[in-house]
DNA sequence: TAGATTGTTAATCGATTAACAATC
DNA sequence: TAGATTGTTAATCGATTAACAATC
């Protein structure tokens, strides 16, 4: 409520700090300054303290910041502390392997179905899981608590599926479909847009050879 | 050589541009004004002309932009009037996922070669072809010319290999494994932190929940 | 020619960096 | 207490938006 609406620039910067207190945290590091972190993850010092303070103080002065209570500060902010519903929607190869990917379990987000719209690989099991008809989808949402759908599908289908979902009272999709999605503003949206990313690989290599032509 | 150094927030805008463009050309409109491009992107108008007119002119006052040509221009600039060589490093799930996802390909990112550091899938087929172990590698970028390494291996192998390919002469990295690499300039890095996007999006989705209580 | 719309300069806004007083 | 380092204000830098003259 009094939030004083953080920019997504700060926002976007918090997993990696948070990835690099863990890993301080696992060398058993105790304290870090701004100075040393910034050294660390090479940015600028000043920045690092602007980003913490968007969120009150977590440090002391003369001392630093405590690694351990600042990871967990970072992980209450970005909600690691809860656990996360999820559904897959897509069980194409990357859907599948999405869904087999542990390491989003061991931060919490727990995948609860997955859904295609083939009839010849519904009822395969994935992950442990069986893959369900499109038909099911709402159902299945609203009484399992889903908070979050990831979407692998073609982007033909997916803006009708982020309105069903949207409808269904999903809290955000995860879209890996290469279109943008219009949803009300109670739903968050999260692309990866994999070839808008391999795109921008493509021009820097492309810059870098053409500066560098001798 | 006369770059101006294109700011990276335009160069993130590019694929968009590109993908809405290449929509526009398939529903065979001639031309569009940066005011209607502006309503569709939701982006202002403003941003758009200043974003191509880094460039160099691509339109034409009074007329606006001609659909095709700018689509073609604005792929040009992201090198996809070339064709990239690839290799994936990593065949485990999402390894294999990508290289059979074949998006990439028609776009001019051929997948050549695919590694596994696991001897008990070396010799396994995927997509066409056969996995190969990890001391091929350097040779393997060499003879056929490889632009660009995908890894998708476990963070604690990514900066060796990374370094190993550096040295191979590769000259970008798509970069899938959750740690930070440090490479020499003549390498681009572009990553995709998977588990860094879905945290944002648990934070907008707990942002908005905390801000709604009703 | 008149109307439309770009290319570009100027104004504004926001994000980053620098500086330093507060304080542990 | 003295030294270190934060929290925070002020300065700078860069990116976005607005405005309009140029021109098709």
């Amino acid at each position: 409520m009094d939030n004083k609406d953080i920019s997504q620039a700060v926002i976007s910067r918090l997993p990696r700090y948070h990835r690099y207190l863990g890993e301080l945290k696992n060398n058993n590091v105790e304290r870090i300054s701004s100075q040393e972190l910034s050294m660390l993850m090479k940015v600028t010092a000043s920045q690092i303290r602007q980003d913490f303070n968007n969120f009150g103080g977590f440090g002391q002065q003369g001392y630093g910041y405590n690694v351990e209570f600042l990871y967990d500060e970072i992980g209450k902010i970005l909600g690691m502390d809860r656990t996360h519903n999820m559904i897959m929607v897509g069980a194409g190869n990357l859907g599948q392997a999405l869904a087999n990917y542990m390491n989003f379990a061991a931060r919490g987000f727990v995948f609860k179905g997955i859904f295609d719209s083939n009839p010849d690989i519904i009822g395969k099991k994935v992950s442990n899981m069986e893959i369900m008809p499109m038909s099911e989808l709402e159902d299945f949402v609203i009484k399992n608590d889903i908070d979050i759908a990831v979407l692998t599908i073609p982007k033909t289908g997916a803006p009708d599926v982020a309105e069903r979902l949207s409808k269904a009272g999903i809290k955000g999709i995860w879209n890996f479909a290469h279109v943008d999605l219009n949803v009300p503003d109670d739903v968050q949206v999260e692309n990866v847009h994999l070839s808008d990313s391999l795109m921008k690989l493509s021009y820097n290599i492309n810059r870098y050879r053409q500066e560098n032509i001798t």
